[in-house]
RNA sequence: GGGGCUGUGGUGUAGCUGGCCUAACACAUCUGCCUGUCACGCAGAGGAUCGCGGGUUCGAAUCCCGUCGGCCCCGCCA
């Protein structure tokens, strides 16, 4: 027996044709002589009816089925009596009168309904991820997930690009994201570590001549879990030769719009807006600004400079900065909420929260007594404050200053819904600094990592005593908010990369033996390159609507990295432990 | 490593300021009836010692401590 069709596409131009039918048992509605059931594939619902008038057999049999059976029937499509059509259905035109059914599997009861209505726990959609897995949601976001991966591999294949693997068992390369270790069984005392990304192979087939290589590839990453973050997770590693910095955003752009055309309905603007770092820590306090949020962070530090109020101009003073946000509207926030925002910040690291409501009776807020009237028209003035307004003020060191503000702004956006959530922005974030000073190391670290370019106008900085000033040649394109991909031009000069390694304190020795492939192959004609990984579930998540990526990943890990299918991690015996020279301490 | 929320029949919830809880409701399940339903309907039935362990108390789903699982966030994620 072979099915004729789906369970999604017949409609009344099939009226009168014998058909095939293959599915689960969707909903059964069993009135005794006639019974009704909706037939499920991944395709859509059917509705098939039993009558005994026209198979006796067929209808009896049919009294056992229940939820989840498969099914194979035969019938005759027709035409549904007047008035009985079913408009929610793309088939419910029509039925399928089943002449010969055959029960191809039985079915427990389920632990949960298959249907998007059923509102189950997650821990228990994961531990039964294969039935998940059946509801009509779950499967169109696996099906979007397939079409934006052809819709990258078309776009790159059309432009030349060439899709190449690498090691999954690869060397460890500390410095960045703990790795997963394989042991190795014959190297006793060595392992394996999976890749946190492709990041030093791409370069390599740089090197090799492959100027435009690009890989939809699973990358590792031993860190703890998020909503956004999975320990294995997919990019989409893309790498070029002989390109600059906007070559790069502007195929990452083509690259995007394209996949938005094909899986979304959403329109997106044909160049992004692209901010630099300082930009977007001062307007919006983070370096992946969701900028849907209409409101922009403030500098008021010069209005508060000579204020009798002595917390903001002592901060001024000693060379802290005074940010304000102004929440609008905001008639709904009372004393309390300003209260709990201000323990909120506490959690982040900011002193305190200072608040001020301008109400139509004047000033409601704990400070604002303090302020003198020029502070008060000052901020007036600035923040162009009216009735119902409220600015949230945070006096500290810049980089607290920004991200508390930061923090607040997304949060209070959200809360207050002031802005669509079903719009789209996209942004790049550009030059980053090179280094970040590490306190815990004592020494500057990478922002991005350590084959980053510094920007070309920064070299003289290279030698200089702050090297926080240094920009790179790293961008960041962020999509309402999610960091969805991060890239570089990197290092192409042997010099320039010994130099880089000799910033981070990373010794010659040390390079060589982690890195010598690399830094010898610099020596062999590397051209210049760059290139770009984007995060392929962050990408689907959002063009699913989603809010965790879990959804768009068939089988995801809990928050602590386990699996509640199959329980993986687990022990192991025995003997696969000696083979791998390998004792477990307790 | 830290903070917050959460765990009650198969599923989702209510109860959780301790005693009327001999744990309620909806869905699901089972039995019977039902020839036009599509969240089918009607009548009935079964099913949880309240994540686990300990403590307080005359008495614990309810309070306390510990522990395990799930989710969100900070740190971490070059």
């Amino acid at each position: 027996m072979k099915r004729t069709h789906t369970c999604g596409e017949l409609n009344k131009k099939q009226v009168g044709k014998k058909v095939i039918l293959m599915g689960w048992c969707d909903v059964r509605r069993d009135h005794g002589g006639l019974i009704f059931i909706d037939l499920r594939d991944r395709w859509g619902k059917t509705q098939i009816v039993f009558d005994p008038s026209v198979a006796q057999a067929a209808q009896g049999l049919a009294k056992e089925i229940r939820s989840e059976f498969v099914l194979e029937v035969e019938g005759k499509v027709r035409k549904r009596p007047q008035g009985m059509e079913n408009k929610k259905l793309p088939t419910g035109e029509i039925e399928v009168v089943v002449q010969c059914l055959k029960i191809l599997n039985r079915c427990p009861t389920p632990p949960f309904e298959i249907s998007d209505q059923a509102d189950v726990a997650e821990e228990v959609r994961l531990k039964y991820r294969f039935l998940d897995l059946r509801r009509p949601s779950m499967q169109n976001y696996l099906i979007l997930r397939h079409k934006t991966a052809q819709a990258v591999r078309n776009y790159l294949s059309k432009q030349n690009f060439l899709e190449v693997e690498t090691p999954v068992l690869t060397r460890s390369t500390p410095e960045g994201a703990r790795d997963y270790l394989v042991p190795s069984r014959v190297q006793p005392g060595k392992f394996f570590a999976l890749p946190q990304s492709p990041q030093l192979f791409k370069q390599l087939l740089m090197v090799s001549g492959f100027d435009k290589y690009f890989q939809i590839v699973k990358c590792f990453r031993d860190e703890d879990l998020r909503a956004d973050r999975q320990p294995e997770f997919t990019q989409v590693d893309i790498e070029a030769s002989f390109v600059s910095r906007d070559d790069i955003l502007e195929m990452v752009e083509g690259l995007i719009q394209t996949v938005f055309k094909e899986v979304s309905v959403k329109n997106i603007k044909k160049s992004f807006d692209r901010l630099n770092y300082k930009d977007a820590m001062n307007w919006y306090g983070s370096d992946k600004p969701d900028r849907r949020v209409p409101w922009k962070i403030e500098d008021v530090s010069e209005i508060f400079k000579n204020s009798p109020f002595k917390i903001f101009s002592q901060a001024a003073e000693q060379g802290k900065v005074i940010k304000a946000l102004k929440v609008t509207p905001a008639q709904d926030l009372a004393r309390k909420d300003f209260e709990s925002l201000e323990s909120e910040v506490k959690g982040l690291g900011a002193k305190g929260l200072g608040w001020a409501k301008l109400t139509s009776e004047g000033w409601q807020s704990p400070i604002a007594k303090n302020f003198s009237d020029q502070d008060k028209e000052g901020l007036l003035k600035k923040l162009k404050l009216k009735a119902n307004d409220a600015v949230l003020f945070v006096a500290d060191e810049w980089a607290v200053a920004c991200q508390v503000l930061g923090a607040l702004r997304l949060s209070l956006g959200k809360k207050l819904k002031v802005f669509d959530e079903k719009t789209t922005d996209l942004c790049w974030v550009l030059d980053f600094p090179l280094f970040e000073w590490s306190a815990a190391d004592n020494r500057y670290v990478s922002v991005h990592h350590p084959f980053t370019s510094p920007h070309l106008e920064d070299l003289s900085l290279m030698n200089g005593s702050d090297l926080s000033k240094v920009r790179s040649l790293g961008y960041d394109l962020v999509m309402n908010g999610y960091e969805i991909g991060g890239g570089s031009i990197r290092i192409h000069d042997r010099d320039l990369q010994q130099k880089v390694f000799e910033t981070l304190k990373i010794s010659a020795e040390e390079a060589t033996r982690r890195f010598g492939f690399l830094l010898s192959a610099l020596e062999y004609g590397a051209p210049p390159h760059g290139g770009i990984a984007l995060g392929f579930d962050r990408l689907v998540m959002l063009l699913a609507n989603c809010s965790s990526i879990r959804d768009v990943i068939a089988f995801p890990k809990t928050t602590s990295a386990t699996c509640l299918m199959t329980e993986a991690p687990s022990e192991v015996d025995e003997a696969q432990l000696k083979e791998l020279h390998i004792q477990i301490k307790s």
